[in-house]
DNA sequence: CCGAATTAGTCAGGGCACTGAGTATTTAAG
DNA sequence: CTTAAATACTCAGTGCCCTGACTAATTCGG
């Protein structure tokens, strides 16, 4: 005996949370094109020509992961994927026009769906709830690079 | 244009809050032990001999992921899999003298992993931060199975 | 009692997410 | 100018997560 109790474990929340996301995702807004990959698609309208690496940073997805979805939408036609002719490390993202319809219409689908899933949520429970996961995320990503070590240079 | 602002998707935000907490946990719980795979030794240790299915139940786990899942620990010594003889089409659990251990030892640093995650939160937010997660989660779960059909037998 | 549904679990396949090691290119230091 | 460090990306490996198709065992209806 010493069983803890998961409802009080923002892990464990946070799981579930997914989940239901993903499950609502799938019967909602789409079962070919993923969250994730939505999201790319959205920082690519924003700022198109970004890096992968950057669009990584945007969205919130490692190096190894922002390949494969990169690759992934490109196979699927949906962004172009062109060397960096002034920094031959890089590669430039840029959506096809087929990946800019796509994002329309998985844009509308996406808000009906955000509705449906903070339906149980007054609005300014909604506002707190954004609120609150965003400040604990953001710290705890914060965390990651100690930031300026309180010394400054050697 | 019609880039859309990511910080106001619930879906954007529990992947963001998942990923932040991966990275707590790898640093201040266990590299070995996954978050899933202690929730799964958690249920065993409130009710040993629970059979596979139910294990996933208990802490939101499909059929194929549960299976997984437990055939790792099982393969690190951390619980036992037998046949019901009763029902020779369960697999019970049990953990190991190893198990218990595991359990025990990793509770204590989850609890304190917790108060460093959820630090950015007065007390008072962080008991509106589980309540808002867990309405917003339960209410999605529920709809899968839409409950009964108005009309009752055909 | 027997065939039909139901149930527990497996397997293949696709996608997300991280780490650590390796390659190529660019930039910085000497 | 040339070597060393930093940067962008790839690749292999591990683990979580879901679906759909399949197998084996049990239960239920007639």
């Amino acid at each position: 005996m010493a069983a803890v109790d998961l409802t009080t474990h923002p892990g464990h929340l946070a799981r579930r949370l997914q989940q239901a996301h993903y499950l609502l995702w799938n019967t909602m807004v789409s079962e070919e094109i993923t969250s994730p990959q939505f999201a790319v698609l959205n920082a690519l309208v924003a700022e198109p020509g970004l890096d992968q690496r950057t669009v990584g940073e945007r969205v919130g997805l490692d190096r190894s992961t922002i390949a494969e979805v990169v690759s992934r939408l490109s196979r699927r036609g949906l962004l172009d994927k062109v060397r960096d002719p002034q920094d031959g490390r890089r590669f430039l993202l840029r959506l096809t026009d087929d990946g800019l319809r796509t994002h329309r219409k998985l844009t509308v689908r996406t808000a009906r769906m955000n509705q449906v899933f903070l339906a149980p949520l007054s609005s300014e429970e909604q506002i707190l709830f954004f609120d609150l996961i965003r400040r604990v995320a953001d710290t705890a990503e914060g965390l990651r690079n100690p930031a300026e070590p309180l010394v400054a240079q050697p």
